[in-house]
DNA sequence: TTGTATGCGTTATCAA
DNA sequence: TTGATAACGCATACAA
């Protein structure tokens, strides 16, 4: 492996000069820009970047943080990130973490070390102050209302969306209404639960427990919904569901077991994927790939920023 | 940000010796690992990990070249690559390339400065040429049956199984087949396009060209398919599908227009994912997950090996 | 058991 | 326009 101090040997430069026509810098002749560019093909000639890493104390990585990358949700928010760290000349380090903390740990460990400038978290387990305590080592960005905290953050007002979409069910007549989420905690989890109750003290209607069912990620797992109801003494009329993916399972599942949607059982889902539309599933619009964006630009941007999302309510034939 | 030398002068040592209880290396005397490991405590100090890359010439990073991070196909492979990273304490520095041919020489252009130690090439658009130059500059491991090169790859022979899928087809007593594909350049779409015209000699068949579909990646594709069959003068009466996603498109599509599966149209999925099970969408299973783990670890390894994993076809109602 | 000195490959500073 | 030389932060051969 020939390194800088090599070409300035061969072509009878100092490492400076050489230094100077790898990086197009000024103040070099042509003649011996020539000898050096001649030096490099000559020699097979490669930067270790490495070196420039340390010499220039930035890495231009960026770790993603997500707890699972063959969901839709998440992986549309990564495409997102993608392709905006391509056009920016950012490189990209995954950290797929099952929400196991230790795993989050693994990116803020990497920050502190200095080999990524900057961490976005698309969702995480660890508690804010674990976070937090790695501030002083890079940015980090996350998908959450943050307002009032020391980061920057592009999110979906989700006690507001949720609201939105637990009047329009209301409003047409629902009561007995439930909803399936990925996981119970998590700050977004918990805004959306916070909505709900708000919403039936309003209503004055009975919060049921069984009515919130959590773990639902895939489509396979509408299947595994449904059963839970069709065991209940008085099963929900009505349900929100955060993923389009589990909707389109809640759906294929009725169809073959004979269901109607949405007399018997009215579905909202969340996101908007092609799936949505496909089956006429009335669901809440998200621009994933958008937030993604958003959420590098953050994550190189000197500034602090909160970028808030909107998101709308697509209505189609299941609710 | 205080560095190892710093840290000598605080406790009193010399940098050896910091390194020494850095890196738990032995032949310190309790008396002074205390002092570094107090002055560490006091700088909130951390390696600078760039420095020990530079230093060791290594990275324990690993590039993962894909087409699209948000198709089943390649999240699974890249959880289960994911999976065995995080075990071997590795990290992934993820290449979304939308086979882009420029995106994949990122990934080899990261190699050649040594950023990564090696790279796994899911699935490509470059010719097999400007891979190959870049082999000397650390390993490379590919998912196609590549057994003649000299690289280790993880691969599934989709010539035999096409082959097998058709025969299977035949033996039902379809003729008229067709097949939808992601693309239709790649080793592997090769592969399958050259088991179709075999198959199709071999019984007697004409080769009817528009029978091959190709852009089928996600599950709306399969509305685009059923268009296109619709509009044929002849259309086919059986389908490979080179995704479970589009299979179940597909499917839908077919139960919202009263087409008889698979009476009218007879359906063999690719991959089996959890929504093939669940629409009972005949299908060949393949173990993506198993296929990302080989991949990982044949990345790591000295040996250059050539792991070519099995498939079955799982018999469910479309075929 | 400890420390000195050097190498890793670049970039940046400053003098010429 | 050029080049010596000092960072950058760590690992390690070698000497003590």
């Amino acid at each position: 492996m020939t390194n800088i101090k090599d070409l300035a040997k061969i072509a009878r430069v100092s490492v400076t000069t050489v230094s100077r026509v790898l990086n197009n810098h000024p103040y070099v002749s042509e003649e011996k820009r020539m000898a050096v560019l001649k030096a490099i093909k000559d020699t097979n000639y490669n930067k270790n970047i490495n070196a420039v890493h340390l010499s220039k104390g930035k890495t231009l990585m960026i770790g993603v943080v997500l707890p699972y990358s063959d969901h839709p949700y998440f992986s549309l928010l990564l495409k997102g990130i993608a392709n905006e760290a391509l056009k920016n000349n950012y490189k990209l380090v995954l950290f797929q973490t099952d929400y196991l903390e230790q795993r989050e740990m693994e990116a803020l460990e990497m920050l502190k070390q200095k080999q990524i400038d900057s961490v976005i978290i698309c969702s995480r387990a660890s508690d804010w102050k674990t976070i937090e305590e790695h501030l002083s080592f890079g940015k980090i960005v996350v998908c959450e209302n943050m307002t009032e905290r020391h980061v920057s953050s592009t999110y979906v007002d989700h006690y507001k969306t949720f609201l939105e979409a637990l009047e329009f069910l209301f409003s047409k007549g629902y009561e007995k209404i439930g909803y399936c989420i990925g996981r119970k905690t998590g700050s977004n989890s918990l805004a959306r639960e916070c909505a709900y109750r708000d919403f039936m003290n309003k209503h004055n209607l009975s919060y049921t427990a069984e009515y919130i069912i959590d773990d639902c990620l895939y489509f396979e797992d509408g299947e595994k919904v449904m059963k839970k109801i069709r065991g209940m003494v008085e099963p929900p009329e009505a349900l929100l569901v955060t993923s389009d993916q589990v909707a389109a399972g809640i759906v294929t599942y009725c169809h073959n077991n004979h269901i109607a949607i949405p007399d018997e059982l009215a579905i909202i889902g969340f996101d908007n994927e092609p799936i949505a539309k496909l089956m006429n599933i009335t669901t809440i619009h998200i621009p994933l790939e958008d937030m993604g964006k958003s959420l590098f630009l953050q994550a190189v941007s000197k500034e602090r920023t909160n970028n808030e999302v909107m998101i709308k309510l697509i209505e189609r034939g299941t609710a």
